[in-house]
DNA sequence: AATAAAGTTTAGGTAAATCTAAATAAAACG
DNA sequence: CGTTTTATTTAGATTTACCTAAACTTTATT
């Protein structure tokens, strides 16, 4: 199927919020995640389910069909796979590249695609922690992890990030949160759910509850 | 100044034009570069001169202006740089690389631009022999080479191919003609101006005129 | 259940990038 | 130099991906 960016991205918005939540997509949740607005997604909508990509019925919301579901983790490989690439190779940093990853995983090429998983050693997650599908499609789990919010233990690893907004990822990269990080909780404050953390050899410091539903951490 | 595809494209093959004829690009001969119809290029053409990037004159011709000339060799930079990247780290032949960085080229970061261009090594030349403009978009000579069929001398190097078809560079990839390969002028036939070659260790062959025309050489 | 609110779709429009066919200008030719 | 040929532009459509405003459905609230 040869399918324009325009496409590929609403593809891709599509399996990230059925992914959040197993219900059909609404038309207001979609056209929020792709800053756009309700009546452009009701067009695309139609045009995708033409192709076969979404099941569709006017007011009912929107699912991928098995198809569309290929085609969304072929398009979420492409995007991680270059996010490791500029982060491994080419040295930035966690926050700058999921915008340049927005562009580049519009290059459909397989062999190009494999090749560039094979360089960088066919890695399995990418520079926020998110893992990337193989070339059947086949991707580790979906991000069952706790956030940071909601776990309960002492000392926890960073081990992904939920947001991939500069700004926030710039907030965690000034606290000297990273992947792999190990954090230590001081305190949990109750009426704004805010955290007080700490990590070795730095001084303590507090995040509020909106950065803590960011950070995905397991237990060490 | 923010370009769309088809506007670098146009940019991008203007200069190539502009690079081969020293006079003002036609029409027409844009429209075939581009594989479009000279009445779209005539559209382009306002867009492009109301932006500033060409000089455009109905019935007159283009030209690039010094902004058209640098966003031309922003791209070209870029072009050919993916295609190093192919090459050299991801082992793709250089028949294949044209078209993947026909897209490539169009992700614009110099952020991105300079780290690759580092990653690679600074380069200056790219798989087919065209040198790459370095960040200030300074180039190598554009090409003053002989072709195969204007050289006299009897010991050749390949130093460039001009054209870039996949056709074309697969029969030499067959024949084992690439950059840097030797090339001993075993007999030049007049009446249909083919070349007989032998390459060491090899057994002689002929080319067609127009195969000698885009193989760029230098004596040695 | 009736009404209000929220969510979604339709109608109608715009801008970019293309096209074909017709009109016009420039160039080449006898 | 006038005429034919070639090159270029204009006029008018089409497709994609958007938009706003109005209409319509669904859902929530009295
Ligand atoms: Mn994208
Ligand atoms: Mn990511
Ligand atoms: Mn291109
Ligand atoms: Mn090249």
């Amino acid at each position: 199927m040869n399918l324009s960016i325009a496409e590929e991205n609403y593809i891709k918005s599509i399996y990230k919020l059925e992914e959040d939540s197993p219900d059909s997509v609404t038309t207001n949740a979609l056209a929020a995640e792709l800053d756009t607005k309700p009546a452009s997604v009701t067009d695309m909508a139609k045009k995708l389910k033409e192709k076969k990509l979404i099941d569709y019925e006017k007011y009912q919301g929107i699912n991928l069909t098995a198809e569309g579901k290929k085609t969304a983790l072929q398009i979420i490989r492409r995007h991680r796979l270059w996010e490791c690439f500029l982060v491994n190779k080419l040295a930035f940093s966690w926050e700058e590249v999921h915008e340049l990853a927005e562009e580049l995983e519009h290059v459909r090429s397989e062999k190009l695609t494999n090749r560039l998983s094979e360089f960088l050693g066919n890695p399995t997650t990418d520079p926020h922690g998110d893992p990337i599908p193989d070339a059947h499609g086949k991707m580790g789990k979906p991000r069952i992890q706790t956030s940071l919010h909601k776990a309960r233990a002492k000392r926890l690893e960073v081990v992904a990030v939920s947001d991939r907004s500069t700004a926030l990822l710039e907030f965690l990269n000034a606290k000297g949160i990273r992947l792999g990080t190990q954090l230590d909780v001081i305190e949990r404050y109750e009426f704004d759910n805010s955290i007080e953390l700490k990590i070795k050899n730095q001084p303590a410091f507090t995040i509020s509850e909106q950065v803590s539903k960011s950070i995905m951490v397991k237990p060490i």
